[in-house]
DNA sequence: GGCAAAATGTAGCACATGCTACATATTGTA
DNA sequence: TACAATATGTAGCATGTGCTACATTTTGCC
């Protein structure tokens, strides 16, 4: 133990509370990349039909070594349907998630842009941003949206 | 290759601002430790004086072990000093970075708060969000803060 | 001063997520 | 149909970030 504190402990925040905040951003960190790879891959269906290996890997801007793991782990956790040197399909699980995820990513798009933020910079921001967003914060993006429109 | 896309080749985002984005948010990953850290660091040494490791532990909700392997990071890329069984201080780099990012994380809340979210949600949700948000999203969420005050 | 509790340090494991280099399979086309 | 280009797969490396178990040091207190 060190002698004296200066101050009396008062944190600044209470530990318990940011412990519990960095708790839940880690756990959001951990589905992230499952997020924007069924997004991806919805995506690429949608435009191209199918999804592939260096689609995806274009797309993410990784190699398609990394692609190739994670869909590993994709298809372990049942998201995909994956076979070799075939094209990738997402399960009615991953459809689910990719429904959920696009819906979200356009709403957290629209909401910066309706601040002023350019086209690009909401891009890029809301690509992170997105992850992080609770059903009670994306209501409220929402409420803010359809409030800024009605005027 | 695959026979016949069933639409022209028009992606709905274009891959390569998708893939610039995943880019950045990489890269804010793997500074984002370092920020709360110095975040709670600073926090910590004015409270109660000064930060132990185990205090960090808590504050962050992590065994000792991380924290100690984390701080060996931080010492390496110049953010914090730190003698076996001592205290835990920042360097003049390191209270930059915590300044920042302690303004940051306020406006972050305050701006969640401003749109009706509940402090706690606010909290959990900032903590993720606040790594992600870009200069001129900031000034964007500052912005909106002026406004919503002066009414 | 000495001892028990607390704090700190370290060894070693697991998993995620990136990479390069090289091997194999598929496909478009001459 | 063969072959070159493209796509896909795999081995092996690095780093980050979490953990448990155990060793060592420091500290509060009698
Ligand atoms: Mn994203
Ligand atoms: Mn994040
Ligand atoms: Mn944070
Ligand atoms: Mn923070």
């Amino acid at each position: 133990m060190q002698p004296s504190p200066r101050h009396p402990k008062k944190p600044v925040r209470p530990s318990a509370l940011q412990a519990e905040s960095l708790q839940q951003t880690r756990r959001e960190h951990a589905s992230e990349i499952a997020e924007d790879y069924v997004e991806a891959i919805a995506d690429l269906a949608l435009a191209q039909g199918e999804a592939r290996v260096v689609d995806l890997a274009r797309r993410l801007g990784v190699t398609h070594v990394t692609v190739n793991r994670t869909l590993a782990r994709l298809q372990r956790d049942g998201y995909v349907t994956a076979r070799p040197y075939r094209a990738i399909f997402l399960t009615a699980q991953g459809h689910a998630l990719a429904d959920t995820c696009q819906r979200r990513h356009a709403t957290v798009v629209s909401f910066l842009r309706s601040l002023g933020i350019a086209e690009k910079a909401a891009e890029i921001d809301a690509e992170g941003i997105e992850h992080h967003v609770s059903t009670e914060t994306l209501a409220a993006f929402e409420r803010h949206l359809r409030r800024a429109t009605r005027r």
